[in-house]
DNA sequence: TGCCATGTTAAACT
DNA sequence: GAGTTTAACATGGC
């Protein structure tokens, strides 16, 4: 019998493409590891033979769950995930786990081993594309913020674990808030437009991305002029976490 | 060829 | 010690 071969030569980092992985390995779930190589920082022999007992994300972070142990994987930058083959001898195999039917190939990413549950470590509702998602938690946490511009608080990840610079640039678009404004600045009714605002092109992401036209939907993200009002987007790395940042200086407000 | 980029951490500074 | 800035890592596209 014939398996599917999906091909993920993609970049990895944001939510919703960890969502996709979760979907595509949930299969591995109550399965037994046969076997476990890799160049990362591992206890290969200490896996095998034993059970997959849950797949979980959170944000940018992949879980494997076994009985004395989470395996934790973080993709960075680059890494990138094949199943079933290893076809990119070429990159660094940080963890192979076989299975009796099927595998997985982690390429270059940042693996740790936690103890413990999940909830030790992470605040579930944190994460934007949980069911355990919670907008009033995280508008607890914005309002506790001060002098901290809105491009820092969409990539803390304590607040809106998974969201990366692209769903950044989208949303403060879409919301026409400007990177630079304060987020003690914003009017009530804007910081709600602006956390509901992530999770929804969260969602818009996981489904462009499955379509494979999530370029074809960027509104300011590598974008040069503003659809809206035609003048050209500014380009500047912004906010303490000093990312690349397009914004419209006509369209998006600061609120001070 | 050099630069840039969907990320994060740790070392090196004020 | 604190709060910063810089460097490091790693890959591919332009």
């Amino acid at each position: 019998m014939q398996w599917l071969i999906i091909c993920t030569d993609q970049h990895m980092p944001e939510g919703p493409t960890l969502y996709i992985l979760k979907e595509e390995t949930a299969h591995f779930k109550g399965k037994v590891i046969r076997h476990a190589w890799g160049n990362g920082p591992v206890d290969f022999e200490g896996l095998q033979g034993k059970k997959i007992l849950d797949i979980r994300t959170w944000g940018k972070q992949y879980f494997l769950i076994l009985k004395d142990r989470i395996i934790r994987i973080h993709f960075l930058l680059f890494g990138s995930y094949h199943l079933n083959e290893h076809i990119r001898p070429d990159r660094s195999l940080r963890l192979a786990l076989e299975f009796s039917r099927g595998s997985i190939y982690f390429y270059t990413c940042a693996i740790q081993t936690l103890e413990g549950s999940l909830v030790d470590h992470y605040d579930l509702k944190a994460d934007i594309m949980s069911k355990a998602w919670d907008p009033a938690v995280a508008k607890r946490k914005l309002k506790a913020l001060s002098d901290v511009p809105v491009c820092d608080a969409l990539l803390d990840q304590q607040i809106f674990s998974g969201s990366g610079n692209i769903i950044k640039n989208e949303v403060l678009y879409r919301t026409k808030i400007h990177p630079e404004a304060l987020v003690q600045d914003l009017p009530a009714a804007r910081l709600t437009a602006l956390i509901n605002g992530v999770v929804r092109y969260a969602f818009e992401f996981l489904q462009w991305k499955r379509e494979g036209t999530l370029a074809e939907h960027w509104e300011a993200y590598a974008q040069k002029l503003c659809h809206r009002c035609r003048l050209p987007f500014s380009k500047k790395k912004t906010g303490k976490t000093n990312r690349p940042t397009r914004f419209c200086e006509n369209c998006q407000l600061r609120y001070d």
